[in-house]
DNA sequence: CAGCGAGTTGTGACCGCTCACACGCCCTAT
DNA sequence: ATAGGGCGTGTGAGCGGTCACAACTCGCTG
């Protein structure tokens, strides 16, 4: 458990102190800006400082006010399409004066990270992930206090949340289809354990149950990029026919697009699809795929936002907030 | 600056030793598995610590023994391909026995990220980055003797360092065009404030002048999916002829198909076309594209090998990695 | 000229943990 | 009988900051 250390030791506040002729606790003053300091000492003390190369030591401020200025970002079992949000989110906490860090775990070691965060005094957490068997009062025991918020999934409890309306987002792209004059209309479902996978094949078999329409040929597939392809011989091993696919992610989408391909099939010409996430590749894939939009960014900067007034006002109310995905229109879809 | 905690006090060691009637030693003895405690009390104070659901405190830990036994992975400017080496990243720290947490930051404010980690005590630090403006003084100098890695990039100086042979990467798609008989080569550039961007750039051109050929038009990229659009336009503009096109990326040679297809020039047929960094797309890609293979997993797991025997054996020698990439032959070159 | 308040600085205790060391105990070797 | 050597346990000090409070120097007021 031991080893030696060899770093030459940091000067700290004492130190500082010392070189410049005052006690530790003007320099702790200078240090937080604290306005009871005449500017003569300030500017001498900051030059040491500099000349030092004092750096604070976090974790001692951190024992002593109980507070580290730090967001962990859990992300669980996927580094997805969500990595764009992390900018936005870095971003964010910056302007709140927070430092955001990221951690990777799996649903089995969750429990045990959120431990490890909790012990490091972290401020607050996000929760990233879409699973479906996370459960709201397991995070609440965990997390033992710490605000945090969940960002996308639903676990369908009252834990703060800020996630994408799959819902609203599913019936943009079905209502397409539909509009298109698509009646027979197969899938390619995500990872069912997923909340996202599973509210898009929900939504979509409620729909077609509104509008009085059977619904074609449905193979279960898991987000990978791979998945698409195998899907689609399932589908057409059904033997039963189908103008369009939904398809749960545009990772799918692309290798379902080949299958068809080599099956003689041309998108959109005989098979329209849409996808779901609008990919940074989507927009450039043969045919341009037409899909489902959800801003990343704005996800990332609401939670943030919601977070940090978690953390600085306590009575800020629990809410679960909806963003609304975005239908765009690309040119693998056509009317028939 | 203050804020009202809200959170109950957690208990602490002193806590758990008293309701265990032990001596908080004795319950740090149990919380670091020393061997000198008898198995009775320990179960006892392991019994008590569950009981009261005691977590220890990590800035307390830190603060004592000037040891974190957290990594931290700065990554500067881009969420790019690398975050596919995060997770092996995760997963080797953790074998080794510390966490791993990462970070975003912009170049202006890298070195101020650098001193907030150095001031939280990691232990090491993973300096994910391929501006070629980041110079290794600085580095050495911002770091102040906690030990890093930098993975990928090049700043040309004795510094640790896991990265991809960009030149062998560029020769061997280079070569694999030469060997189908392209002769007359065009190219879009990478970012050439990067360090993969300018290598490709160079070693493309020493390529060429080895086998006396001259190089066909080439414009300059950054490494942006919609850079390849306006890129080709350009190079047909310039009214050169070329049958093959070096793409410094895949993302460039998705949308860079696109607009050839508009020209009504097809991939392979007309222009062959090798990219580099394999995305996951890039099989599905019609058509699938020739390109270059980097392993993230493999240089995530071998950056943090070296920064963790870095750490624990302090005279690991100095040296730099370098991993080979790998041709992957697809349909998007063909022999002329 | 005593008294007061504001501005500036210093002192002690404490945050929760680990380290070095001392202590008591029982067992064995001389 | 005594010294020595584990083993299990307790005590004091310290890691590098912050907080609460005391104290000192002014200038100003009544």
């Amino acid at each position: 458990m031991k080893e030696t250390r060899h770093k030459r030791p940091r000067p700290t506040l004492r130190d500082v102190a010392h070189e410049a002729g005052v006690s530790y606790q003007t320099v702790s003053r200078v240090l937080n800006e604290s306005p009871n300091v005449s500017s003569d000492t300030r500017t001498r003390v900051l030059r040491v400082m500099r000349e030092m190369n004092y750096r604070p030591n976090r974790a001692a401020r951190t024992l002593a006010t109980q507070r580290s200025y730090t967001l962990e970002a859990i992300i669980v079992d996927s580094w997805n399409s969500e990595s764009a949000a992390l900018s936005s989110m870095t971003r964010a906490a910056h302007n709140f004066g927070y430092q955001l860090s990221i951690v990777a775990t799996t649903r089995d070691a969750l429990e045990h990270t959120i431990h490890i965060s909790v012990g490091r005094q972290v401020d607050g957490l996000v929760l990233i992930t879409q699973r479906r068997d996370i459960e709201a009062p397991a995070l609440l025991e965990w997390s033992e206090g710490v605000p945090f918020v969940q960002m996308t999934g639903d676990t369908g409890l009252d834990i703060p949340r800020v996630a994408f309306d799959q819902v609203h987002g599913t019936r943009l792209a079905v209502q397409h289809l539909l509009d298109l004059g698509h009646r027979q209309i197969a899938e390619i479902t995500g990872d069912m354990r997923m909340v996202d996978g599973y509210k898009r094949h929900h939504t979509l078999r409620d729909l077609l149950a509104e509008h009085h329409l059977v619904p074609g040929p449905s193979v279960e597939g898991d987000f990978d990029i791979n998945t698409g392809y195998s899907a689609v011989q399932q589908l057409l091993a059904t033997g039963e026919n189908f103008t369009a696919v939904f398809i749960a992610n545009d990772w799918m989408a692309f290798s379902a697009v080949h299958a068809f391909l080599e099956h003689g099939l041309r998108v959109p010409e005989d098979i329209s699809i849409v996808g779901f996430d609008d990919m940074r590749t989507s927009a450039f894939f043969t045919p341009p795929l037409t899909t489902v939009r959800q801003d990343l960014h704005k996800i990332g900067r609401l939670t943030i936002e919601y977070l940090v007034s978690l953390i600085e006002q306590p009575d800020t109310p629990v809410h679960q907030r909806l963003l609304a995905p975005e239908l765009i229109v690309r040119a693998s879809t056509r009317k028939i």
